[in-house]
DNA sequence: TCTGGGGTCCTAGGACCC
DNA sequence: TCTGGGGTCCTAGGACCC
């Protein structure tokens, strides 16, 4: 068996932790620059707001209804996404980290330790999540992935079922596939959805019917396979469990959309500088090396101007690395190869693949020399400076501002960030 | 004026090799 | 004049996810 958990809301469920106040009200979470909405509690879903739907043009129904609207603030987020996580992993053997809020528990063989099944277990888990963290979540317990997946969709829709649905027979396992449009199913999306219902299946117990061949043909061959054989109980994903309760990434990206296009180069190389100095931290947080580097540039998709909207630049590092200066120096020429002066570009971003463990690159006699230890150092204490006080706290001066600028050119708005309550000092709850 | 920022996996096709 | 049948590796692009 295959437990899903999945925190409510999750952005705004953070930010609830800290304002109880907020707590019953219509809120939304906005993305970077407050783009759209990508957070809402279930009082905002009842308005009509939808996921991603540009904040400028729901507006007018936010003040309408008095909607608290927030920045979004992934210090706190991520910090209690990390909360939830250890504490899965405190209460079973292995737990595979989904997203910042949905983590896949194996509870095989775990029935034997609880009596009255699983459906017991979920429900204590649920509620010691909720009394340690303060984040409430749904769990949805299924012999396959994608029926866990679809179990905590029905126990989240359907509030008499307590938060927790546990597929446990057959027949249980068909009711659950009755209620489920086939374009809620884990994996189908607008275009396999639209192609599904043009051929008379519109519900997940009509594809978990369907053929193979059916699958193999329509849904991208061997993933679509899968999907059926999966909705039909046979599991074809195992749990991958993620180690010391992190996500290890296999490519990074660090991107922004810009508060406002740009066109120097001097500006551009600032932004550009900021995300290969923060890619490379997360390079090192997960012990890898790079190597290649792609540095993308983007025009804005909405105006009058004609696609390509984006051009980019991939480089071969001669040696993986994760030295934040030898990668910035690697951004500098791929920026100079890229920019062109009349362009407007609204964001960028760089993008490292390539991955290794750092510190395995066999280097011959003739080649570029290994970073020095002196320089590993450096970057250990980096991150330690920026673990401790908060990200951003020490930076290198290509990604600096400029004097007495309160933010870079590149940054947009976040009118409504609420404090990092977890992560930087000056910002701790004070109670009393 | 204002439209996020991350990721994954798979397939097809071309270059190249024996 | 004849013009196989495998492999591998790489890239671009499509579909999906949160």
């Amino acid at each position: 068996m295959f437990g899903l958990v999945d925190c409510n809301n999750f952005y705004v469920s953070c930010e609830r932790v800290f304002q109880p106040r907020l707590d019953g009200q219509p809120v939304v979470v906005l993305s970077n620059n407050d783009g759209c909405i990508i957070s809402r509690s279930t009082e905002a879903k009842a308005l009509g707001l939808q996921m991603g739907d540009p904040y400028f043009q729901v507006k007018p129904v936010l003040e309408q209804h008095q909607v608290t609207v927030l920045s979004s603030n992934y210090a706190l987020y991520g910090d209690m996404s990390r909360r939830v996580m250890w504490y899965l992993s405190q209460v079973t053997p292995e737990v595979e980290i989904y997203s910042i809020d949905e983590a896949f528990l194996d509870l095989h063989g775990m029935e034997r330790f609880f009596v009255q099944s699983l459906d017991t277990f979920a429900r204590t888990l649920r509620a010691n999540v909720l009394a340690r963290t303060g984040i409430p979540t749904c769990v949805g317990v299924a012999p396959t992935k994608t029926l866990a997946k679809l179990a905590n969709r029905l126990a989240k829709k359907s509030p008499a079922m307590g938060g927790v649905c546990y597929l446990d027979t057959d027949e249980r396992r068909r009711w659950a596939l009755e209620q489920v449009a086939v374009e809620d199913i884990w994996g189908i999306g607008r275009q396999y959805a639209t192609k599904l219902y043009s051929m008379g299946i519109t519900t997940a117990a009509d594809l978990a019917g369907c053929s193979e061949a059916l699958a193999r043909k329509h849904l991208g061959g061997v993933v679509g396979a899968r999907l059926v054989r999966e909705l039909q109980g046979f599991p074809c994903q195992g749990l991958a469990p993620s180690e010391d309760g992190t996500l290890s990434r296999r490519t990074l990206c660090c991107s922004r959309t810009f508060g406002k296009p740009l066109s120097d180069f001097p500006d551009l190389l600032g932004a550009i500088s900021a995300f290969a100095s923060r890619a490379a931290e997360k390079l090192r947080r997960q012990g890898d090396a790079a190597h290649y580097m792609t540095v993308f540039l983007s025009k804005s998709r909405y105006g009058m101007e004609p696609p390509p909207y984006s051009c980019s630049v991939v480089l071969t590092l001669p040696v993986a690395t994760n030295d934040t200066l030898e990668l910035l120096r690697y951004a500098r020429v791929a920026l100079k190869r890229l920019w062109q002066a009349d362009s407007r570009y609204t964001k960028a971003g760089v993008v490292l693949d390539g991955l290794e463990p750092a510190g395995q690159t066999q280097l011959t006699l003739f080649e570029a020399g290994p970073v020095s230890e002196k320089r590993i150092r450096l970057m250990a204490e980096l991150d330690a400076l920026n673990r401790r006080f908060g990200n951003g706290t020490v930076r290198l001066a290509t990604s600096m501002l400029g004097r007495g600028e309160q933010r870079a050119p590149w940054e947009g708005q976040a009118q409504w960030r609420t404090p990092a309550y977890t992560t930087r000092l000056e910002d701790l709850l004070l109670v009393g």
